[in-house]
DNA sequence: TTCTTTGCAAAATATTTGCACTGGT
DNA sequence: ACCAGTGCAAATATTTTGCAAAGAA
């Protein structure tokens, strides 16, 4: 099954693609329809899904929410309580707690992802600058 | 708003209650209709989320699955690539870790969640069984 | 009796799929 | 010209919600 290089491919990706850049389906729909309205959601699903299987991309998901994000290499987030949108945590990747974890649950581990819950830095600053003024 | 407590209620906690339990909403209700058919989806779902928001229960999601855990203790998971459960990996909380995400973001960290992705023991020694024999 | 909770069905949400058509190669 | 890829709409999966009826207190 031969690749093909679409017009939509690229546009998908170049919407997602990048550090420090998470996406939901829908807002990378709304990106590549500024350049071309008649793209389709299911054209972004599949393509995002496709990359992410690829690796180009990753796909991050939690509780009630889910990100496209741009950076493919392994990384912590933070997820806001108040805006809903993850931050990246620049953390390096510690290969050694899957060999921990593979000691104490007797399984394989590929990798892992840890997701910090709480409130970025952008929504406590509004918080504070709604509270501070006297 | 007072608070009641039901059969329904009684019922649905005790099947998710419990160090190492992992169930979908689907598999409360198929558990506790075996003790009450009359019982509906919704009524799962309601209680499920009022549990979990009380702290008696948690709710873990990843990628195309969420599972209610019967243990209220923030600790790490293993989810299996191969059966999709996931299984309780016992690693004693390290708050430490939220308050260098703290510092690293710029944002407050309330908690955080590992998952590893991998193959749970029961599965690797299911295909180990089917591997080997000579 | 009061008012929370339930069961049902419909609605909302998010994502995937079937299929005829488009367009990359 | 061939067939991977697209757009659309319908299907699917999962969870939530409206509302009349049920049942704790």
């Amino acid at each position: 099954m031969e690749r093909r290089n679409t017009h939509q491919k690229q546009m998908i990706l170049q919407a997602v693609k990048g550090r420090n850049i998470h996406r939901t389906a829908e807002e990378v729909l709304q990106i590549v329809r500024e350049e071309d309205p008649r793209i389709g959601l299911a054209t972004v699903y599949r393509n995002l899904n496709l990359f992410a299987q690829e690796g180009q991309i990753q796909k991050i998901e939690g509780n009630g929410w889910s990100f496209y994000d741009g950076n493919p290499e392994p990384h912590d987030h933070l997820h806001c309580i108040r805006c809903g949108r993850i931050t990246d945590y620049p953390s390096s990747y510690d290969h050694k707690i899957d060999r921990e974890a593979e000691k104490a649950t007797g399984g394989r581990v590929i990798c892992h992802m840890t997701v910090f819950e709480g409130v970025c830095s952008e929504c406590m600053a509004r918080e504070e600058e709604n509270a501070s003024p006297a």
